[in-house]
DNA sequence: AGGCTATTTCCATGAACATCGAAATAGCCT
DNA sequence: AGGCTATTTCGATGTTCATGGAAATAGCCT
């Protein structure tokens, strides 16, 4: 994880409409859900959700896989916690944070 | 929390720039850091850095604190536990996950 | 092959962003 | 007040983004 890929994950979550996609799938569980499935849910033009989509699987935030004539979409759990890892990662490293109220493990 | 915040907040993290001062910002703990220092370290136009900072403070993730003709910078430690917490809150909620290689609170 | 469904790419348009120099402001100190 | 440092706002420019209709592609099925 580096500087480069996190800001670009990031960039890929920090819109409205690609967050709520990305939630759907998070939400979705293992088992995905098919681009089909995931417009009706979102009520959106397929063009404009497969711009999305295709935001978030260059971010590696999400993986797809096909179904026939449909295509898979998953959260890639694994991405998704390096994300929330590199953000916490050097917590007040210049610092050497000792008090408890706030330190990156926990919470 | 919401999708707004939530999606504003990542925005404001999704740019090399910005994430880099944030993460500097994070590093250097509850102390915080002048403007001022901020510049040197990053080395970037005042201007630049000013714009950034604004967007972070604009999305509740830094706090600024002013001592004298300096402005110590913040990050809000509670605004980013609460924005991770978001992006793995309801996992696999319509899937109900019960394995255990993937959950939301560990890791 | 022909038809059908699912999804993407092409294209265009308006909006927002990133950058940074120059000028303005804020706050101290004498 | 005058001068000094720290930081922000203004203004301008080029870049990237968001959106969605229309056309193209992918993959099945008969």
């Amino acid at each position: 994880m580096n500087i480069e890929i996190a800001s670009r994950q990031l960039e890929a979550l920090g819109n409205p409409t690609r967050l709520t996609l990305y939630r759907t799938l998070v939400r979705a569980g293992r088992g995905g859900l098919p681009v089909g499935h995931v417009q009706e849910r979102l009520d959106m033009p397929a063009s404009t959700l497969s711009h999305h989509l295709k935001r978030l699987v260059a971010a590696g935030l999400v993986r797809q896989e096909r179904a026939g004539t449909s295509l898979i979409c998953h959260a890639e759990y694994p991405a998704m916690d390096a994300l929330l890892g590199f953000l916490t990662d050097e917590c007040c490293a210049d610092e050497c944070c000792a008090e408890e109220g706030r330190n990156r493990g926990d919470a």
